[in-house]
DNA sequence: CAACTAAGAACATCTTAGCGC
DNA sequence: GCGCTAAGATGTTCTTAGTTG
């Protein structure tokens, strides 16, 4: 049994969060047209309650400054790499990509494992 | 302006399954309880009718061995790097990781840029 | 068999109001 | 100010049935 996405989905955002010293109540803000109460969203998505959309993911991806997939990266070295892979220039995100590809090259059927 | 979220996810999802050589109805199946007609579920999503929810989208990640971050990879880069790095080692991504991190480091505010 | 669409039933989140620290 | 919760209003997807190439 894999953990579950919302689960994953809590752990990124409340990290991106903290990680812009943002509050619930602040982020809320930026997502939300209720400025004062759009914590209450944010609050339901890091407790698990409820499950944000897509949309609502983009715009609190955009609103912290992460890729949208890292958001959705299920363990812990793929989220780092989302972020520093964002920090890139075209050329390097080129360059380490050839390099992966290289290294993930004669693999068969080992994808999305553990 | 970006492409919304949707399309993102629309564009992997088709990739994915034509990557793995399903069709809607098959992958339909995969995901959902009725076998037979649950290929409406997959179009709707294809064609940008209705959203997967994270939960959906990850069963479908799943059923097309992909990591779920790919479903929502904005650019293609991303996508591949996705890809070719669930194939990797523990020992290979940690790594290209800290070569990514290298590389990053000491850029400022340039996070998630396109 | 493939992709696709319509419409009501069923299910989720969102908003408002409020709690205790 | 902070995180957190309840409950009805609101808006969504899902299922069933069907069309078309």
């Amino acid at each position: 049994m894999s953990t579950s996405v919302a689960a994953i989905f809590a752990k990124r955002l409340k990290a991106a969060r903290t990680l812009r010293g943002l509050s619930q109540r602040a982020l809320g803000g930026l997502v939300s047209d209720d400025k004062a109460n759009g914590s209450v969203r944010i609050n339901r998505y890091e407790q698990q309650v409820n499950r944000a959309d897509m949309d609502t993911a983009a715009a609190l991806a955009e609103a912290l400054n992460v890729p949208l997939a890292y958001l959705f990266a299920e363990d812990d070295d793929q989220a780092d790499m989302l972020l520093a892979f964002a920090k890139l220039t075209k050329t390097e995100r080129s360059k380490l990509l050839n390099q992966a590809k290289r290294l993930a090259a004669g693999k068969r059927g080992t994808a999305n494992k553990a």
